[in-house]
DNA sequence: TTTTTTTAATTTACTAGTCAAATTAAATAA
DNA sequence: TTATTTAATTTGACTAGTAAATTAAAAAAA
């Protein structure tokens, strides 16, 4: 079950719909009270929604509340049934793939590696097909059930209209993805950032269930930043918006790969840690940058003074940017993500201790710093939930 | 006329009410139009309004359009006259009053200055009262005419329910004052902080008025910053946020006030720039701090090379600044408002281009940078536009 | 001048969504 | 069995809104 976005309800339908997906099940009389609505009215519109096959009755086992008299309620639940959809990450790697079913519980989910790091439209769109065909192999659904199709990438994207307007993974800008999506698979699709989607997933899974305003900040190449203000998922002006890593630390800083100087980016990217390992010629081992990263973390850990000033400097600059963060939104919780924290080298109590020092102090209330220990499918799942709140919409109209 | 706010509308009736506000008058046909409302219903809800005496019919001088045939349209305006408020922003200086009628239109204005810095909450009820009175004596209309009294002040304000949780000009914290005030002279009242009242004043009557996402970034003792994010003035979780002035900029940098180093704050702020001067002995004239400041700038214009130093480093910084807001929300318009900025050495090409250095580029899209002339009426214009929409909401509910 | 055309505003008759109150359903307690 | 309690449904009414017809007020055309 995924815990509901809060907006204001433009109906009661959708206030109905919203409160029974918030709960496993949940009986009529509750969702009058909790949506305010008449049981008369909650009536008729769970009514619609069971001819409509959307929802179902329970069987209420009522071992749980002490056996009351009364006529037993009957509880309503999503009909998970009723529609999947797939939501798929794209990162440099791979696609990630979560099958989800309409109430949210994971069906399945692969991973298909990637064939290239950019791709034209009909490339990506190619490959999209490779991986869903795949992911559909492992999976008990076939492409005919699914009702919505979400995707994830990084860069620039209006999700409004479903145009990619920039992305490292596209040869090209202005890339309608929406449109092309949904017309080669012929189902509706849903497009947004990588990072948007992750805050997604925090926000209705994961660890920000209950807040209204937090932020996601994932570091791995590059630094990410998911914003959630008022329970809704912050894009700025035409997707544009929540570039922490080029937020400035230093004046003069660091170099970039963006080309300018002091990006926190500069200081706690990947490339950047490797860069002053080099120049401070620690040794590291392994292929990749996730290897020699976590080689980087040893050394560091096992004693090396050059190792230990590198993690301890760009540690103090995550610190500063989460801080500045939290000095502008004050949000009730800031989540980070980074595989490099599953390090045994990482302290959070240090890093929290660290940002209050960056932090303007008032009152008790400080943000709840939490970590997300790196989990991949978190990306392609928030691009699922992201099609099946795209799909309910759609569905809910029709019911109407 | 004052430019409307435009959230989701609950109802018809404050769509309809939204549409005449924004337009010095507009016809029936016209508010059908653009609400997507019928004409029937315009109709109907218009009447009420009239009857309540909101709105009134204006003679149209079709002499604009060409004369066309057909029935004449009859536009429709606010009755000004129907309410008025008057909106106060409370300085370490001094009570800025605005009043303002129930069209946005400035009725008159004031100022009364402060009797002392630091307030009890009946202390600042008095000094209000005063203020209040001195200020209606040069206004044509008096208290009974109030239907609305609106309250900016610096510090955390919860303005949901008008609990000032902090700020540096009570002596008490968690006040009621929007109760307090309330009892006391026996309107309604509103109460907000500051810099966010500021914001609402530029997104209604000033420099943002067609912006969605926007920040207004005022500098003088210390930074201020009041967000404005899919049209709603962005408050923070219990009215926490927007702390631009205590944003690190630098790792263990200048010292600042709040006990912590690298702040903004630290590096522009008026102390900031009075301690750069005293510590590099640049000879300031003038008694008081905006007195001194503007010797400072003087100093650098006519080329003392420590003073321009010092003015150059302070610039670069709150380019920085302003960059970091820039990167994290990609306003469409950022507002920048300082008394020092009147001053003739100050170069507005400049600063954009050095922010331009620190923004990520994509696209064309940079967000204008807007600098707001010196106006201390603005903040009280945006408490009375800030008491304007709560009166509003008050007397549409009872004219349903 | 009178009639026609055009556009705005209003009235009328109807619909969809919602609720309060009455009713029915299904259980336990007496 | 009967009374009591709680949940769900039905009924009838009300409200906000609409579409379509009507009226109003002007200019253009006959």
């Amino acid at each position: 079950m995924i815990k509901q976005y809060h907006p204001q309800f433009s109906d009661a339908r959708t206030a109905v719909f919203a409160e029974i997906r918030q709960n496993p099940s949940i009986a009529r009389v509750d969702i009058a009270t909790s949506t305010g609505l008449s049981p008369a009215t909650v009536t008729s519109i769970t009514a619609g929604m069971l001819a409509a096959k959307l929802i179902e009755e329970v069987q209420t086992d009522n071992v749980d509340i002490v056996a009351k008299r009364g006529r037993p309620r009957v509880n309503l639940k999503i009909r998970g049934e009723a529609h999947y959809v797939v939501g798929v990450n794209l990162s440099e790697r791979a696609a990630e793939l979560s099958f989800l079913d309409f109430a949210g519980n994971k069906v399945s989910d692969f991973e298909h590696p990637a064939s290239q790091k950019v791709y034209t439209p009909v490339e990506l769109l190619k490959f999209l097909d490779e991986a869903l065909t795949a992911g559909l192999a492992k999976s008990p659904i076939s492409q005919s059930d699914l009702s919505g199709f979400g995707l994830g990438l990084p860069g620039v994207v209006d999700t409004e209209t479903g145009i990619v307007l920039w992305s490292p993974a596209l040869a090209e800008d202005d890339v309608s993805m929406q449109q092309l999506m949904s017309d080669y698979f012929n189902i509706p699709a849903f497009v947004d950032n990588d990072t948007n989607l992750m805050a997604v997933a925090e926000h209705r899974a994961g660890l920000a269930q209950n807040a209204r305003n937090f932020a996601v900040v994932t570091v791995e190449q590059g630094v990410g930043l998911g914003i959630c203000l008022n329970n809704k998922i912050y894009r700025g002006t035409r997707g544009r918006g929540a570039e922490l890593g080029h937020t400035k630390v230093q004046l003069d800083g660091a170099s970039c790969r963006c080309g300018q100087r002091g990006c926190l980016e500069a200081y706690i990217g990947d490339y950047a840690l490797l860069r002053e390992a080099g120049t401070a010629m620690v040794e590291l081992s392994g292929e990749t940058t996730p290897e020699k990263i976590a080689s980087l973390m040893d050394a560091a850990q096992s004693g090396n003074k050059d190792a230990q000033s590198i993690i301890r400097r760009s540690s103090r600059m995550l610190s500063l940017g989460l801080a500045n963060i939290i000095n502008i939104f004050a949000p009730e919780v800031v989540i980070l993500s980074s595989e490099r924290l599953q390090s045994s080298s990482f302290n959070k109590d240090d890093l929290v201790a660290e940002i209050k020092k960056f932090t303007v102090q008032l009152g008790k209330m400080s943000p709840e710093i939490k970590i997300h220990k790196w989990d991949n499918q978190m990306w392609s799942l928030g691009a699922a939930i992201f099609a099946i709140d795209g799909v309910i919409e759609k569905v809910l109209n029709d019911v109407g």
